[in-house]
Order: structure tokens, then C-alpha cells, then sequence
DNA sequence: CTGCTTTGGTTCAGCGAACGAACAAACGTC
DNA sequence: GACGTTTGTTCGTTCGCTGAACCAAAGCAG
């Protein structure tokens, strides 16, 4: 197995791209003889391979990369409609997308993951013998040590040993992970969180979903209910929410709230028709995307306020990413938080493909098999 | 030095109090071999001793305890009126509380800190050489690595490297954390939190201030920003607060404020007369205080959200911890939680002492030099 | 072309922290 | 008093890491 110091070679090479074995030992703080035998222990095992010759003064010094055919993760998100899965390689590449039935109960789903699984290494020999773990995205509360789902209104399950079950089915390792959670974690490795130790990732759908890196490792709390945004109250009295309180965040700024208004308000209930709208000055499409953009920069502000992330990601589903409900997330988050704070912040605000939750899920397999995140 | 190994062990009896060899062989996951070095190790450096036998079947176990008195450290806080300095033993004890004048720069608190160490020296030979080291809690954003105030308001400091001008003057390594951070390290190590590795500390003084354990740690955010919920904004568009922005928590829920408000309703604005004249039934003592413990309750729902802390302290300078206010924050809190987590989080609203900040600041020496927290 | 300098990477003996296994210690029990 | 049981120590070994010496591969000066 590979030991820590092992893993932090890779997370080095993963977050920097190729570096040579004394740019490590200059990162890493160990002694060149340890780096000499970590680096010639890796490529041992087919998963770093000498790269670029980098010539300057004195000897030229010989790049390590990551060798993507090395390991190969499944990814299975049961957060999308209908579910889906991936198989991405060593460096988040993905070589496969499909999809799933939105299949009835666990155990017809883990033999539909089994069996896509099945075709998967058939149709990709490369990948024999090399697929290193499944990752599971669910949505719902999650306890990531045992890999059960411990409560998911949206798939409607209680206490789910849901990865004991894939691993069985299949034979290899099983990983489970809150979806926004893994979604935070495959953009903290391989997307656009890459590299940040403190970083929050927002994703907004029909649902809104919120994980936290934190010193570089995923953030769950201490019951797995970490990130739970989605009913946090931003208007006190506001709008009842299917949680039972109100005012909820979800109630306001999710696309199915901001499409449920927009249908109330006689308007297409598309994001990018109302952004049109919008922008051709419908008052009703302007204060639908107003308060939506409002509640959840507050939110956002508030999150920036008690953790100090480095950078925030805000995903979006649908709509455009430059439009009117970004702008008011962007201004609101400038007004709300701290002035010293905010200049500080580095806000991104980009579509989210359907894709990212189950590559997000595979980055969870690839996260505990190798990087140790 | 200390190894990791040495302590995790503190940090065990720390938190359960004494324990035998073959108990912490069992939480450690460590060998008998090395428990037994680790033991003779300890207990040679005076650390750890041997304390109370258990008789059961088989050979009797021997409880190792912590010797409060093999180490000292000094705990100063710059975040009270006037500042405080005090020293405690390995085991949280205070063993002696001054009070500092309120100086005027850097250099002549420093000056003042190393008078105050001296007296203290002189008056405890029980310290002497083994004082371990100095704790500074300072109000405002704190580079803890380095050890300076990057900027405070309230002591109107901008990168003020206290931490090596204290070490400087006195020979003693110097720590320096936000004052927050130090209270809710303080609690985490020897006080309310004690042992509980997701929790969340909130001081309610004059100001609002806000620590975060996380994974054991103190979570100090991307640049040193983490836990300033007291400029979140909660009423949007509300009162104008210091900090430039309106309906910060602070406007509504800090003592400073709350008495502010009395005194514009004619009031007396001790927060226990406050609390006395709601009881009597006085409308404008109500809606003020229901308006505070609203805000603050507002506040902590949502860092329950977003963090899923195990326990959540929330410590106040002023007032009754049964009153109105009290009330209304847990009553807030059950309201705007979702209920899962709500009947799961362990909340405690209790007094503050003045001391307690002091015993902060030296919980981090105590914390950097023995227990690695 | 030949050595010298500079930097990259490897080899090797040694150290220290961990381990399993065997052993010694100190009780209750029959 | 022999025996089982549990606690704690000792001993030899392994393993990861280290510094120091060494080898390798370039540029460069003469």
C-alpha cells in the first residue's frame, strides 16, 4: 500500500503538474534520499513515469508526472436524473460517461451499477485490473466511514449500507460521500478548486448543495450534516419550505423555487428566458432573479464571514453565467461581507455540467485510494 | 521535544482524565512495546505520573495522570478591559490572575508583560524553568505562524509582530492567536468543550466574537478571517454598524448595542435590568431583547447549518443565562435548524468570565508546546 | 578537447521509532 | 499453592528517514 509520504508525492504532482524530484524535496521538506526511493518506488509502480528533461545549469533535471493509466475510479452519481456514471482515470480525465435508470430501490440500482461496471472493463481494457474504486455521490446525509446513507429524502432511504452493497456486488473498494461533498472534492483535486486548501463549492440545481474543503480535506461535521445550506434561514417568516421551517435558502434561490415563481408570475420559467426577461426589463422576471441572487449572496456572505475560504465556486445548472441572478450573487457578496475580507475572495461563478457529480464521485475513489484527501 | 506520539497521549488523558498503559494502547492503536517507552519516557521528563492502582482480575492497572505541575504557562489577554494576565499549570488550573494597565502602544504592553512575568516568577518558585511559554489573545485578524496582529480596530494595530517582540523581551516562546480562537481553544482544551473535536464557542461581550474547533483543530480560515460572525449581516438593510455595512449581528445582539438600544428607550441598560424589566412585563426591554437573541439565534442556526458542530457554547459577559435573551436564542436556534440536527446539537449558553479569556491565551502555549492542538 | 563548476539524483551506513513475541509482575480463584 | 488472567517490560527486528559521500550529466573556460 502506498504509505503517506507517498501520497503526498501525488498530491503535489496533482496540484502543480510535473515537478522533479528536487522541486519535492524542496516542497515536501525530506531529505533527498527518501525523495530518490519515494520517486523510484512510484514509478516502480506504474504510477509516476520521468517525464519532460528540464536543462539548465548543471545537470538537467527529469520531470515526474503522473501516469494516468495507472488507476481508473468509477464514479456513480445518484444525485442527477436519471443517475449517472463515469470512469475517469488517474488525473480526472473521464473516459466514459453513461446513464442510468433512475432506477427503484437500492438493490435494483446496485445491480444496475454492477452490471454497468461489467461492460465498462469490457469496453475498456486499459482499465483491467487497474480500477482502484468506486465513488458514490448520494444526496442525502451520508456517514462516509461506514459508506451507508444514513437519511435521503430525495431517494427516499434510511440507513442504506449502500457501499458495503456496491462493493460486495462488484468486488471492489466502495466509497460514499454526500454529493455536494463529492462535488467539492473533485473540483478540489482535479477542477477549479484545484490546490486550495480552504475553498467552498456551491452547486445550485433543482436543489442547493454546499461542500467545504477545509486545510485541504473535505469538511462533514461531526454528524455528516455539514454543508446543509440549503435550509439555512435567510428570510426569517419567509416562504414555507418542504423542511417544515421557512425561509429557507432553497425556497428562494434553487432553480426549481426560481422556475415555481416565474410559472406564478406567468413567465416562461426557463432560467435563460427569465435572464432575457430580464434584461428586456420585466419587472416580475427582474424581482424574481433579484431576490433569488440576494438570498444567496447573503448566504454566501455569511459562509465567507465564519469560515474565510480562499476561493468560493457557485456551480449553476442552468442559465447563464453572466447573467442578472450572478450579478446580484456577486454584488451582494460584495455588500455583506467585510470589506477587507471581499478583496480577498475569489468568486467564481460558472456552469455546472451534468457530468461533474459523478466525476466528483470517482475523485472520492481516487481521493482515498491515492491522494489521501 | 516532544513527538506526535507523546502527544496524542497527553492529549488522551487530557481528555478523559488518567488513564492506564493498556487504555491508551487501546484509543492509541499504538503496540503495548511502545506505549511502555512512550510511558517511562513521560513520566522520566516529569510529564506524566503515576497515580490511582485498579484492582480487578489480573494484575492491577496503574492510572497515569498529568503533573499539573511540570509545566506553567502565561495566558495574556489583550481582548479584556482592563488586560488580564495569568498563569496555569499543565492542567488548565490558574494559579494566579493580574490585571495589566490598559497601556498605550505595543512597547510599553510588552514591557508591562514582562514586569508582570517577572513578579510572577518571583512569587511562584514552583514555575521557575518551567515556564513553557506565552499566549497573547488579541481582538482583531492574527497571522498565528508568524505571530503578528495583521490589523486590529480596538488596540488600533496594523502588523504589529507581538508575538517576537514578547518572545523577545522575556526569552520565552511567544504565541499569538485571535481572541476568539484562544477562548474556544481554551474551552476545547480544558473547559466546556473539552474533548469535543467539531464545536463552535461564541462570546457575547461588548463585541461578538467567534472560534471554531474543527477536526480537533482551531479552524483559522484561509488568511486568519474565520469566526468574525459579528459583521454577518442579519437584517438586511438594517442599523449602521462601524464596519461600514448595516444589520451586522453586532448592531443587534452585542452587549455594547443592547445596552445602546435601552438607553435610546430610556432604559437602564445593565443587561440583568433589562432582563428584569421584560419579566415586569416592559414592552420596549421585550422587543430589545427578543430582537438580540433573534439576531444571535439567527446567526448560530445558520453556522449549525453550514458546520454541524457537535456542541455549541455561547458565552456571556453580562446578564442572566436563564433570562429572555437566553430563551429567545434557543428558541431561535430549534427554529431555524433542521430538525434532525437540532435534537443533535449539544447547545449551552453559560457566563463568561473575564478570566476566561486570559486562560485562552495560555491554553495556546500549553496547546503549540504540548498537546499539538 | 580537457578539465572545472554546477546542479540533479543515487548509494550507503546509521539512527530512531515502531512492532511482535516472549517474558515478568501482580493480582483473584479454586 | 498452583493456575488463569490481565498488566506492563524487555528484546530483537524491521522499516522509514537521514546526512554524507558519491556518481551523473550538463554548461563553460581555457
Amino acid at each position: 500500500m502506498l504509505t503517506d509520504a507517498h501520497a503526498s508525492v501525488l498530491r503535489l504532482i496533482n496540484q502543480f503538474g510535473p515537478l522533479s524530484r528536487t522541486e519535492l524535496v524542496g516542497q515536501l521538506g525530506i531529505s533527498k534520499a527518501s525523495m530518490s526511493a519515494l520517486a523510484a518506488d512510484l514509478i516502480d509502480r506504474g504510477v509516476l513515469a520521468e517525464g519532460e528533461i528540464v536543462y539548465g545549469a548543471g545537470r538537467p533535471s527529469v520531470r515526474l508526472e503522473l501516469s494516468p493509466n495507472s488507476a481508473f475510479f468509477v464514479g456513480v452519481s445518484l444525485a442527477t436524473s436519471p443517475f449517472t456514471l463515469t470512469l475517469t482515470d488517474l488525473r480526472g480525465g473521464v473516459l466514459s460517461a453513461t446513464e442510468l435508470s433512475h432506477g427503484a430501490g437500492p438493490a435494483a440500482i446496485v445491480a444496475e451499477i454492477a452490471a454497468a461496471i461489467a461492460d465498462l472493463l469490457a469496453s475498456h481494457p486499459q482499465a483491467h485490473g487497474r480500477l482502484a474504486g468506486i465513488g458514490l455521490a448520494v444526496p442525502g446525509v451520508v456517514d462516509a466511514a461506514t459508506g451507508t446513507c444514513v437519511r435521503s429524502t430525495l431517494l427516499d432511504w434510511r440507513d442504506v449500507p449502500i457501499g458495503s452493497c456496491v462493493a460486495e456486488a462488484t468486488g471492489f473498494p466502495a466509497y460514499v460521500e454526500n454529493d455536494a461533498n463529492a462535488l467539492a472534492l473533485g473540483e478540489h483535486l482535479f477542477g477549479s478548486l484545484r490546490g486550495c486548501d480552504h475553498a467552498t463549492m456551491i452547486a445550485v440545481g433543482d436543489g442547493i448543495g454546499c461542500g467545504h474543503i477545509i486545510n485541504g480535506e473535505l469538511h462533514r461535521g461531526a454528524r455528516g450534516g455539514a454543508g446543509e445550506i440549503a435550509h439555512a434561514t435567510v428570510e426569517p417568516g419567509g416562504l414555507p419550505c418542504q423542511c417544515g421551517k421557512r425561509g429557507c435558502l432553497d425556497t428562494l434561490a434553487s432553480v426549481r423555487s426560481i422556475a415555481a415563481a416565474a410559472r406564478a408570475a406567468g413567465l416562461d420559467c426557463g432560467l435563460a428566458a427569465l435572464d432575457s426577461a430580464a434584461n428586456r426589463g420585466e419587472r416580475a422576471a427582474i424581482d424574481i432573479l433579484h431576490g433569488a441572487g440576494a438570498a444567496l449572496g447573503l448566504a454566501i456572505a455569511q459562509i465567507v464571514q465564519s469560515l474565510d475560504p480562499a476561493r468560493l465556486v457557485v456551480g449553476l445548472t442552468d442559465g447563464p453565467v453572466e447573467g442578472l441572478f450572478a450579478r446580484v450573487i456577486r454584488q451582494t457578496v460584495e455588500a455583506n461581507v467585510m470589506p477587507d475580507d471581499a478583496r480577498r475572495l475569489d468568486l467564481t461563478i460558472t456552469r455546472l455540467e451534468n457530468q461533474a457529480w459523478a466525476v466528483g464521485a470517482a475523485s472520492i475513489a481516487a481521493g482515498r485510494g491515492f491522494f489521501r484527501v
